[in-house]
DNA sequence: TAGATTGTTAATCGATTAACAATC
DNA sequence: TAGATTGTTAATCGATTAACAATC
């Protein structure tokens, strides 16, 4: 789903070429999808690939595909495919990738830990500069080879630092406090571990992973399977459905 | 966005009272927040909330959640509000949570490590029965009180065990193995953390988490919002927008 | 009864999809 | 040229929202 409301750019100056396409959120939520399925098409050596070729490979069929990469501008050569090289560069132009982002991580338990290390930020364009905890026991503590800083400290070295995007895996109770925070020193992305809804200005982006939500969406389609086995023309689980890749 | 299809319950046998609510997609995601929200109002001792109180605390506005609750049926009393209790035991019930349901985690490097003891889980309906990696050195190994068992066992565990979802943290190379396995041993629900594609049956539901797409999308709107103050006409990330909440 | 708030309607909006003309 | 594949159109579908009648 999408997490947040962005007012539709408001009246530009007359004339003015728009300096940035105005993509669907749909379509910019697919966009890092894409991008991975060419990186691993380029390791491969393929130098162009066809929108149903990139689209298995991403997982969604061709035609939302195509309707998605032409909001980009027209990157393909018909009858032939797009460019892999290309079309990434495109891509990561649009995804603000082509410039390595500072992130700060708040919160240094068991999930802030484990996203200190993770392996798939450095490889895919940002860069961990500073870890903040509240509990001083873990101040000055080295993780993942950064220090661990006090939470009081946050303000001050999100502005030096130039920090561009705030992960807060803190406990919900503290995760308002340290939005507020990011927000005062100019922080304008954040990215939500804590199970709460944060209160930000409207030009401050959030988004939300919650890992029980995950588990209680798919609870729901358990138990609906459940109940379909057991109705009178219900499909039993095993026999249901035919084998067909998944996505959308 | 919505991860995953499910083909419309086709033909009900004649006349059969559908055992289950056919909740749209977007509100099935929601129901969750909901329910997060319910839970602290209870806590405050608050017997009854109104859809914008409770609206507020998820997020959300207010036609949205009167939208999402009347799909359940009609739990609310005009002029007063919603039971906190009786709608929490609804949604509880929606969701398949008044049962908990075993889970698996497959893949114990640095993420599956700090799953294997995030407490959202437990204290949100689900029961972490088993953990698995490939890598024998760390099997036997006892992690937040399970022991490691090697993948090998991952098939057969599931079936003693029960397991009704599958939570993938392993590299991307080894994820639709693993999603294989799992799909063989009759698990129906998989949450996965790899970022790949995992290709399974119909009745398979795939939920993907991917923290750098996240990232990546959150690193879109920063590089729209710097290209709009660039911009003649731009409004100034400092100046711009009314002081709002966030959700949706 | 008067006030409050739900549940529903209907309009609107955005996203998906199939089909195909354009064009390499 | 013939075959292949894009980019776009238009129809469809699902989700959001404001407004309000129903009703506690």
């Amino acid at each position: 789903m999408s997490q947040q409301r962005h007012g539709s750019t408001p009246g530009h100056g007359a004339g003015a070429v728009p300096a940035f396409p105005d993509l669907p959120e749909a379509t910019i939520a697919r966009l890092p999808e894409y991008l991975r399925a060419l990186h691993n098409l380029g390791e491969t050596g393929a130098d162009t690939v066809s929108s149903e070729g990139l689209a298995a490979a991403a997982g969604v069929n061709s035609a939302k595909l195509r309707k998605d990469l032409s909001h980009l501008g027209s990157y393909g050569t018909r009858g032939v495919g797009y460019d892999v090289t290309l079309l990434i560069e495109q891509i990561e132009y649009v995804l603000g990738l082509d410039q390595r982002r500072a992130v700060c991580l708040v919160g240094l338990g068991n999930l802030g830990h484990a996203l200190a290390g993770y392996d798939g930020f450095a490889s895919r364009g940002f860069k961990i500069v500073a870890l903040f905890d509240a509990d001083e026991s873990k101040v000055g503590e080295i993780i993942h080879g950064l220090p661990v800083r006090h939470i009081s400290d946050l303000g001050r070295v999100a502005v030096e630092e130039k920090i561009a995007i705030g992960v807060i895996a803190t406990p919900a109770g503290a995760a308002q406090a340290v939005a507020d925070v990011l927000v005062d020193a100019g922080v304008t992305s954040i990215l939500n571990f804590a199970p709460c809804v944060l209160s930000v200005p409207s030009n401050v982006d959030v988004r939300k992973v919650d890992l029980a939500i995950e588990l209680q969406i798919l609870s729901f389609h358990e138990h609906r399977k459940a109940s379909l086995t057991a109705l009178p023309g219900g499909r039993s689980a095993t026999t249901a459905g035919d084998q067909e890749a998944v996505g959308s």
